[in-house]
DNA sequence: ACAGACAACTTGTACGTACAAGTAGTATAA
DNA sequence: TTATACTACTTGTACGTACAAGTTGTCTGT
């Protein structure tokens, strides 16, 4: 026998299984004994023992002592488990990140994957939970909206661990921790926050304030983007006129900050930069119960440009989410990334600025 | 020997894995070779084969062709599969979805369930898609909110299959399908519309018009709410203060109905029941351009109480959705129906009116 | 007609041998 | 110093034998 040919037992093997696939023999059939099959291919009992063996660990045949060997269903019938991306985000109902959700299932769901959910709702600790849970289930990618992105992030052990033990590819959006350098798909936020101010800059506006969220990093780097965009024109940025909300405030109270607050901001600003869609909306709620008008006595510019954006008598001017294109190509990433195409993605979306009703020209005010 | 005792290969089989448990042996570690455990047992190198290959098969061992045998993962080690729930939605990122969503995370969630999300478009191509998925998956339970549960459903032997053979619990939300027997947790939305309507009518208005979804049975029964109202206090149901709309309408543009039908109702009716709060944002934005002012000219009413109701300077009058509340009894619904413990669960929220801004007493129009 | 013994088959356990082939470290030669 | 060969160990394949034990049908004596 040549050194280039299979071993016997394989040989056997392979010819059982072939005989079951062509329908010769059928499931619950008796198949030939292993004297038989010693006999007929010229080999001892022990081989053929060894053959079988193999066949019935497989799920090919099963034995009965004393009776004989059957036939078994056979495996490769069994259904194959449709394979699953876990998707982690803060918030599930917030007015964007069901649209991102959106974009991930219009990739994901025709190529057959499942989508896994779970939410963190902006904390720690939920989000470690999540993580547990996703490590007791079998994923094969996981995409991850950060949790308090601007925050050193306590659960970076759990990452590893999916993703160096496990070897699940990993993808972040919205944000990135600096400590892993995993992919990640985010929308350009600096160019956003200096897109919004830009544009009241370009309008004559001086006295410019801003709201922003501190414990995500978007929050800080839509501020980096309103500081640049000032100080590119000379202005300075006045800390009296810049409000931090985090998670906590905003959950006691929509838009995160209180009225007083903003009482002060309209009287030292012309203009407001909001963190999000949010945010303006209770803003311009604010300043209609103080007869203040938008935009004529205060223009306002907003990020993400959501539902909210059109839904009020005055429409919103907001610098654009990408929202179901970022998840769009999150979950495109994602496939490469199982595919093993492509191991790195470090994709960063462009901002758009959208001019609507609630900015204008500034004008010196006099009904004061 | 004595008869009663057991084969020795049985015999070594049992001792090594006593040996791992007692984690004297640890995974990855080398155990002792073949010729070493049979001389060691007094028993043949063939018998310990037999005793390992089948460990291996088992999961406990593994082996190196040259190197040895070596300890893996403990089978009973496996984390088990976290049990996951479909949830199959009509869309992801319609207003109210997100917040059904998220009561059924909070329910299951913490019991360590996963949600494996699904969404049809309301279209049943893409809703057969979703369940042949499902039926490839593991799953504990379903969550389905009904896709076009006013036309017949194609799809009910896929339902079939994965309730009878499958023996998956289902409960559907939203609606239900006359010819499946299957539990549901609903809002009782012929109540809603009488909810709606009464309002109005209680408000002294007469000329109500009504524009109202067809493909979905909500809004066959919050039309019939209406009707109910209307019959109650006397009057008639005129066909041509009624606006239906589909889903394929809806999607071409928000609200469904196009402005010169819009302008019909505008004419005849001194208030208007719209199906939900996004036909009332279309109304509201109509009215607006066209000079109507509401509610002085016009009354609104509608459904879902969602963000939107509040976005606008005019706040919604609306019969408040329990949404939330919704996803949290299915959720728990589906639970119990997991641990066989209720079978059958038909569940009908209570509607709430929810008064604001955008209903007032009938007045007569003057300025015509 | 029926119970029980028996034969002939099956798979299961257990022993033996031999050599092939992969791995790792050591000794040897260039 | 480095490449090569060798050795000693491992598991993998393959042959042989023997008997135990379960299943089935047949033969035999009552």
């Amino acid at each position: 026998m040549s050194k280039l040919s299979k071993p016997k037992y394989q040989q056997l093997k392979e010819h059982i299984i072939a005989t079951i696939k062509e329908e010769q023999l059928k499931p619950g059939e008796k198949i030939w004994s292993e004297n038989e099959l010693a006999n007929k291919f010229q080999m001892s009992r022990h081989t053929v023992r060894q053959a079988i063996g193999e066949l019935v660990n497989e799920g090919w045949l099963y034995r009965i002592h004393g009776k004989g060997t059957f036939v078994d269903r056979r495996p490769d019938r069994e259904v194959r488990q449709a394979r699953t991306i876990g998707v982690m985000t803060t918030y599930l109902n917030d007015y964007i990140f069901p649209s991102i959700i959106r974009g991930i299932d219009s990739v994901l769901s025709p190529k057959g994957y499942n989508i896994i959910l779970a939410s963190t709702y902006n904390k720690h600790e939920k989000e470690r939970l999540c993580l547990e849970k996703f490590l007791n289930t079998e994923l094969d990618g996981l995409i991850v909206e950060t949790t308090k992105s601007a925050l050193p992030n306590p659960n970076l052990d759990l990452y590893r661990q999916l993703s160096h033990s496990r070897k699940i590819p990993i993808i972040f959006i919205h944000g990135f921790y600096k400590d892993l350098d995993y992919s990640y798909v985010v929308e350009d936020d600096v160019e956003a926050g200096y897109l919004a101010t830009n544009h009241l800059l370009d309008l004559g506006h001086t006295r410019i304030g801003g709201i922003f969220k501190s414990d995500d990093i978007q929050g800080h780097y839509r501020f980096e983007g309103f500081s640049k965009a000032c100080s590119l024109k000379g202005l300075e940025v006045c800390s009296s006129r810049i409000l931090w909300f985090d998670t906590e405030q905003a959950e006691e109270k929509l838009g995160g900050c209180d009225n007083e607050q903003l009482d002060r901001l309209f009287e030292e600003c012309s203009a407001l930069v909001c963190y999000n869609d949010q945010v303006a909306m209770k803003v311009l709620d604010r300043a209609r119960s103080k007869g203040i008008n938008i935009p004529e006595d205060l223009s306002l510019v907003s990020f993400d440009d959501s539902q909210l954006a059109v839904a009020s008598e005055v429409k919103l001017t907001t610098v654009a989410h990408p929202q179901e294109k970022l998840g769009e190509e999150a979950a495109r990433a994602i496939l490469q990334m199982i595919a093993g195409k492509k191991k790195y993605h470090a994709i960063k979306m462009k901002p758009q600025l959208i001019v609507r009703g609630s900015s204008c020209e500034y004008k010196e005010r006099t009904g004061e």
